[in-house]
DNA sequence: TGCGAATAGGACCGATCGGTCCTAGTTTAC
DNA sequence: GTAAACTAGGACCGATCGGTCCTATTCGCA
């Protein structure tokens, strides 16, 4: 109860200000705990706290976000063109703040914390593994020598690099350009590529 | 003298642990400096020394790593692939460590520190306009349709992106699959385009 | 020769950080 | 009924943060 509350704070605070700039002070305020050994009774440490938030953020991804990947009633392809406008959607609502919570940790920790850096390494594999197992659901209407790993990858930079420099620029339409060569790129994998869609008008 | 000490220094601890994770007393013990005073003798507050670090990285990242897509004499192109080799370089020299240095303060401070992003932001408009002024030397070769300013967008995206990945991941070979898709979806512009490449060997 | 800038070094400040310790009232489960 | 867990609240700790202040010495240049 009071733990999940703890967790949901948490994971506002860190997505909104990062990990080192979110205080247990801050998370004890956002949540209306009483003091700091309330805190200290659900959570040993700060690094507890927050992998526990990380894992938790995937998990409500997982479930919610990737949600649509697995659709059964849709064309693979058409629900990975969903799930690309779903994110674009998600970012817009948030008016270009705060990015993929995954790409923003990532950036602040790699280098900084081994142990978040192996649970975000995580959390790209298994959303890697999602857009893998949609490409081979997919895998008639594409070309034989399509690289699903690679794509998967690829896929996933540009989103995260999208929602990056869209966050900056704090315009949607970066990213939803984005969104559209993705997709071009997406329809190269296509058998008889003959169907290459044309570019969307000019700038 | 002195000062150019100093911004080397912060640059290399803010690209490696971030600006809000560098302190003071880490600038002035990596440039060797007698005591608070000096640094202050020099920069009016962190801010500022950020500020500078920000800028001078961006203008040593135009003089020497943006120098290929100006340079003369080679395709355009080939220059932009050039490009995107010497970063996939460039990564795989420091060890998947530090990822972008424009792409991690962007995660950090976009949504933190309004005098960043909009420094950061300009930094990606000017490397975006390189690459469209590229796109345009390049025009003869590719399809009429391009949007210069949505693919040079997309590039950088797909770069950053595959920065960060690759960092998190600590495998280059992740990034050299990013530049691998690029190259492919930048061919997919090219006029006359049968001959988009083959895809490389699946993994 | 003299003056201002650069260099050197240290004491100090208020604020904030993660974390500990202690007390005490209230639920909840066995 | 009673022990364990939950809620509440506050004092406190050592460390670190960005930043100020003060005193000397050295150096380049007019």
């Amino acid at each position: 109860m009071r733990r999940s509350q703890i967790l949901d704070a948490a994971a506002v605070l860190i997505g909104r200000q990062g990990y080192a700039a979110t205080s247990i002070d801050d998370v004890i305020r956002e949540s209306r705990l009483s003091g700091k050994s309330h805190f200290y009774h659900y959570f040993r440490s700060k690094e507890e706290l927050g992998f526990e938030v990380l894992d938790r953020q995937f998990e409500r991804f997982a479930e919610r976000g990737l949600a649509i990947l697995r659709e059964p009633m849709i064309d693979p392809l058409e629900r990975l063109h969903l799930f690309i406008d779903s994110l674009v959607a998600a970012h817009a609502e948030r008016g270009c703040h705060g990015g993929s919570p995954f790409g923003t940790l990532a950036a602040e920790m790699a280098d900084a914390h081994e142990g978040f850096r192996l649970r975000i390494a995580q959390v790209f594999v298994r959303w890697a593994s999602q857009i893998q197992s949609l490409l081979w659901e997919a895998r008639p209407q594409l070309q034989d020598d399509v690289d699903a790993v690679r794509l998967s990858r690829f896929i996933i930079a540009a989103l995260e690099g999208g929602l990056m420099m869209s966050r900056v620029k704090r315009d949607i339409a970066v990213m939803e350009g984005i969104a559209i060569d993705l997709k071009r790129f997406i329809a190269l994998h296509i058998r008889d590529s003959s169907a290459v869609p044309h570019p969307v008008a000019a700038v």
